[in-house]
DNA sequence: ACCGGCTATAGATAGTCGGC
DNA sequence: GCCGACTATCTATAGCCGGT
């Protein structure tokens, strides 16, 4: 059986981590990763026993969210400060159930596919609101991930010189506010396009 | 080739979706599986122009958080379910050469990559909960200089982008604490290595 | 001990096709 | 036309090893 391998598909093929611009293929590309997103996090709940927060708004103006115990709990934790209840932050399933949230998680996920359309995973939550958001703008200036990613390089370069900058950190570690410093959504129209 | 093919390593293996009980092995999955959490939602990001904060809890102590503008930002955009903070979500830095600087980055970031392999990962903040209220207290520009060392080394890498790095950091330093409290026992050579 | 790197495999998903 | 299913690949990562 080595003659009619006919490729039906090209199968999976590499994508540059850029914006996509075709339309259909973004709120496609989106739906799966999202999907995808929320399994790795579910995943890691249950795994590491962490707990995951996570909010995704989507191109247009949905927005998903998902949690390990519950959304609202670890992002009011992370906004409160926490040690009012790491006993209250005791996971659910996780230490319970872990298959059982499995299945659960699986069957939801199926049933969600089916009625497919507008459903998340877990725990969704969608806060559709509208109003002009940024990034609901032709977001073209975006890039700050990229930043970010170089940040995260940056990171590793800091090994090398960072120690006493860690030190200086731990003493800056009360600091830092929560500045809401944003990025540019659609500072230029055409981007890198 | 059809020989000693003698396997080194079994590669991956599949492991039932539960709780990791090994401690260590646990530690090294919630690390390696909250890098490609933070990864996949920067790609998704990037992909689909869409928008993403996630809030990770180790089941230590730590928490880490992910956001794309902004972790604060789309956080905040949740609990109040308005833009509200729209205007205040105004460009800084990008809107000077947005595209230019967008195009650039790219490349560079593609060569950083290949010269790294792959850094660290996106935007990690690491919150330390030692128990205060490190974004009450007021910021400090002591971070920076350090921070500007990183840019010096990334300078040595790639002189071309350490003048944005060095923006980016001053935005991320404002933005995220990056405390490492428990998090580095090898922080001076008396630390408690 | 922790981190980064390597290898081989499990898992995610880009592109395509069929059904509604 | 949109969505789910399928396929062929690409990517993430489990298990290990060596360096710091």
């Amino acid at each position: 059986m080595n003659n009619k391998k006919v490729k039906t598909t090209q199968g999976r093929q590499k994508i540059d981590i850029k914006k996509i611009e075709n339309i259909s293929n973004r709120q496609v590309t989106f739906s799966k990763r999202r999907a995808g997103l929320f399994k790795k996090a579910s995943e890691l709940c249950i795994l590491s026993g962490a707990q995951v927060a996570i909010i995704v708004k989507s191109p247009g103006r949905r927005t998903f969210a998902f949690g390990h115990p519950n959304v609202d709990s670890v992002i009011d934790r992370y906004l409160a400060g926490n040690n009012s209840g790491a006993a209250a932050l005791q996971p659910c399933f996780a230490s319970s159930h872990p298959s059982e949230f499995n299945e659960h998680y699986a069957q939801i996920s199926k049933e969600l596919e089916f009625e497919k359309k507008r459903s998340t995973m877990i725990e969704e939550s969608k806060l559709a609101y509208g109003g002009g958001l940024w990034w609901d703008e032709p977001i073209d200036g975006l890039g700050l991930a990229e930043l970010e990613q170089y940040a995260a390089a940056l990171e590793e370069l800091k090994k090398n010189v960072a120690m006493r900058a860690d030190e200086l950190m731990l003493v800056k570690a009360a600091s830092v506010p929560s500045s809401m410093f944003a990025m540019n959504p659609n500072v230029s129209s055409d981007g890198l396009g």
